[in-house]
DNA sequence: GCAAAGTAGTTTGTGTCACAAACCATATAT
DNA sequence: ATATATGGTTTGTGACACAAACTACTTTGC
């Protein structure tokens, strides 16, 4: 079956960046605050997941100020969305039975 | 939603032992040799591998000579076979859209 | 006004671990 | 005897997940 490990590309991976992925990849974008939420992620691990994910290309982060508070938002970019849907289907063949 | 993600078992997780466990899921046992050219690993992977699902309990080793070489066969036990199970489950969870 | 507490994150330190290369033991071929 | 193959295990190292500590501000008592 050749089935590779190596087609399950780890930045995605990850438990903590899957799940951010799959958080991104249903809405248009969100912010650090609602993510932080959602995932139940600490502060540190959220950003430093969203950096690598950045730096991986998947996803967009702009910061802007709200009133007087800073804003993330984040959001995927097309090749993070590709990405998310490569890794979707190559866990899902590899899970076939 | 709070799927948390420490619902995905580390030890299953690891794409390479992902593949080691669907494998074995679906045989009644496994030789190493096997194993090694079915998922494609390099010996010393495959085998530091087996030791971790082995000491989570989830892979039972036996070995034994074939004529004058050494066989080493791997089997999923109870505990390996129902965290596999569990395991699937939640991530077709996380992946549900 | 100013200290304490909250908000919104980022950086740093530490322990874990995946991977391949090196190694070990034995058997077979030249 | 030397080389090559088989069937693995052990070791060294670089990557990295995580939480704790820290930065930078803002808001809330007093």
């Amino acid at each position: 079956m050749a089935l590779k490990p190596e087609a399950l590309d780890k930045v995605i991976h990850e438990p903590a960046r899957l799940l951010i992925m799959t958080h991104l990849y249903v809405v248009t974008d969100a912010d650090f605050v609602y993510l932080k939420r959602a995932t139940g992620m600490t502060a540190g691990n959220l950003s430093t997941h969203l950096t690598k994910l950045e730096g991986a290309g998947f996803v967009k982060i702009t910061k802007s100020f709200q009133g007087k508070k800073p804003k993330t938002t984040c959001k995927l970019t097309a090749k993070g969305r590709k990405a998310f849907e490569e890794y979707r289907k190559n866990i899902l063949e590899v899970l076939k039975t």
